[in-house]
DNA sequence: ATTTTTTTACGACAAATGTCGTAGATGATA
DNA sequence: TATCATCTACGACATTTGTCGTAAAAAAAT
């Protein structure tokens, strides 16, 4: 299986989905450039927590750690997603989307966008 | 604002949405019914840490203590789809969607029922 | 009224999370 | 090489979650 990242976890694998491998400075530079005002070791830590559990792996090339992520970008987001859908949204992709989308009115490009895929999915 | 229940919190709002009020006894039941098999205490402790979040509230008539909801199933529903859909997706329901349903192909009426409402949503 | 059955109130616990601080190891620089 | 700057390894902590057990309170049955 996959792998169900938490929020902090999360953070750090979409950092090392987009650039891989990474080193620990890069990764905590990135996550505070996004506005997440944290420390280097917590994200230290929590690079090091990843690993352990299998989630990323490291390999020291030339004194420097590098870290890059084992779980799929693909899966763990499939996960995600199915979760909630499942827990909170009875299965119903439509509930979910109703709900996401729900009162702000949403991007007409994005909704374009989902329609297109939708019909295509419909037409296999 | 709403509450982010974790997920034993929402199993237990999901009862209540369902029926309204409850005591501590039927929501278990259902709890029990639907396959999660934990202890009475367990989700009385839930209930109770719930109340105290102000998440429900309690009632006491003639001896019996009846809970209720008070944060709003639409609302508590909107956080959740729409925190992973920012956190996980970058915000976009396009690609939340296509994970949710992914792999497996999907069942045709959800898919056109959630084009249907795409439809309505683009017309306005 | 006494006993039995339910319920509620609490306190406990282990595991997971998010966050650091500090010390020792490494690497870079003067 | 001595010194200064970085990093990594680890341990610590406070919170949150999920789960119970037990005792005290209430309600029901005899």
């Amino acid at each position: 299986m996959s792998y169900q990242p938490s929020e902090a976890e999360l953070e750090i694998l979409q950092v090392l989905w987009e650039i891989e491998p990474a080193t620990v400075r890069s990764i905590h530079e990135r996550i505070a450039a996004a506005g997440k005002d944290v420390g280097y070791t917590t994200v230290l830590k929590q690079i090091q927590r990843l690993t352990e559990k299998g989630a990323l792996e490291k390999e020291i090339v030339e004194g420097s750690h590098l870290y890059r992520a084992i779980v799929k970008e693909t899966d763990v987001k499939q996960q995600l997603a199915g979760k909630v859908m499942r827990t909170a949204f009875g299965g119903s992709a439509l509930q979910m989307v109703m709900h996401a989308l729900g009162n702000e009115k949403a991007d007409p490009k994005e909704l374009q966008e989902l329609k297109n895929w939708l019909d295509n999915q419909l037409k296999k």
